[in-house]
DNA sequence: CACTTGACCTGTCCGC
DNA sequence: TGCGGACAGGTCAAGT
């Protein structure tokens, strides 16, 4: 589920409820989802204290005074969730139901602070992951470079979108968005919902894309995805940020699990059909293949 | 190289 | 009510 805006709530919530906290104990359920050994634990990550939260495509990271950080994946249905020390966040919170709940079954990972709060690393499918990683690779750009830039960075222009997309020219548009060495932090929601925005249909292959649709769809690109951080991000089943709370942003889909439901556009039926593997909703009467280039 | 399929896992939903 | 199959937001390896 979670893809960059899911991965940005759940960082600027974890930020502030856990800098300057220090793990003491960390109990591991499903070894597979974190794999470490007792020297690591005790050489880099007991005792000591969180700096900050990041995050960079769809990766999380804590950074600690260790100069390593605890990074994490939540692949498909991970979640992060922060409960204190009496389970409460306050007074009739709309998560204390939720987090009474923790741990349960698909918890994996439990990270106790010396406040006595935990924080939970749930993932019902386990192809989650987290690692602990030299803070000085993180900043590295050698550690990320096989994924592509930032869409909402101030130096991801169209024009950047547009040398990246060409790379790939006879590929369908939806694959290219979907792959992270393009661009990074979309997945299934956001890709669907960006090329609604900008009239572009799924199959399209890069090499008919005029300049102008690729302009709009930069535009459309950055607009979904900072309407879904407003919103607290997506939750189709899954997803929720630090504090338990659910996104709200698929209450404004437009054709994300929309099929068969009228375009808000132009009132032609939703179609969904599987393109480069995944499931894909357009509307094949407003998001036409551009015939000249 | 472009593209598809299968694998990693668990849970849910749908049709019989 | 039970059972089998398809499917689910991500990514990677292997195959065509």
């Amino acid at each position: 589920m979670p893809e960059l805006p899911e991965v940005e709530t759940i960082k600027r919530g974890l930020k502030d409820l856990v800098t300057g906290l220090s793990v003491k104990e960390v109990v591991i359920k499903n070894h597979k989802s974190f794999l470490i050994d007792e020297n690591t634990k005790e050489l880099f990550l007991f005792n000591h204290k969180v700096l900050d939260v990041k995050r960079r495509a769809k990766l999380l990271m804590i950074n600690l005074d260790s100069d390593y950080s605890l990074v994490f994946h939540l692949k498909m249905t991970g979640q992060l969730v922060y409960v204190n020390h009496n389970y409460r966040f306050g007074a009739g919170h709309p998560t204390d139901s939720l987090i009474h709940q923790l741990p349960d079954k698909s918890t994996r990972v439990i990270f106790i602070f010396n406040n006595k709060a935990k924080l939970f690393f749930n993932d019902q499918r386990k192809f989650g992951w987290i690692k602990i990683i030299p803070t000085a690779l993180l900043t590295d750009k050698d550690f990320f470079k096989y994924h592509g830039p930032e869409p909402l960075d101030l130096l991801f222009s169209s024009d950047v979108l547009y040398q990246r997309l060409l790379k790939h020219p006879n590929s369908k548009i939806k694959a290219v968005l979907l792959n992270q060495t393009v661009l990074s932090g979309l997945g299934n929601i956001y890709v669907d919902e960006s090329l609604w925005m900008s009239k572009i249909n799924p199959l399209t292959t890069v090499n008919r894309l005029t300049e102008k649709n690729i302009v709009v769809l930069h535009r459309s690109i950055q607009s979904v995805l900072n309407k879904s951080i407003s919103l607290g991000g997506s939750t189709d089943r899954n997803y929720v940020d630090a504090k338990g709370n659910k996104g709200s942003y698929l209450k404004f889909a437009n054709v994300f699990r929309k099929e068969n439901q009228p375009c808000p556009r132009c009132s032609n039926l939703i179609v969904k059909q599987k393109i480069a593997g995944r499931g894909t909703h357009f509307c094949p009467n407003c998001q036409k293949i551009e015939i000249e280039k």
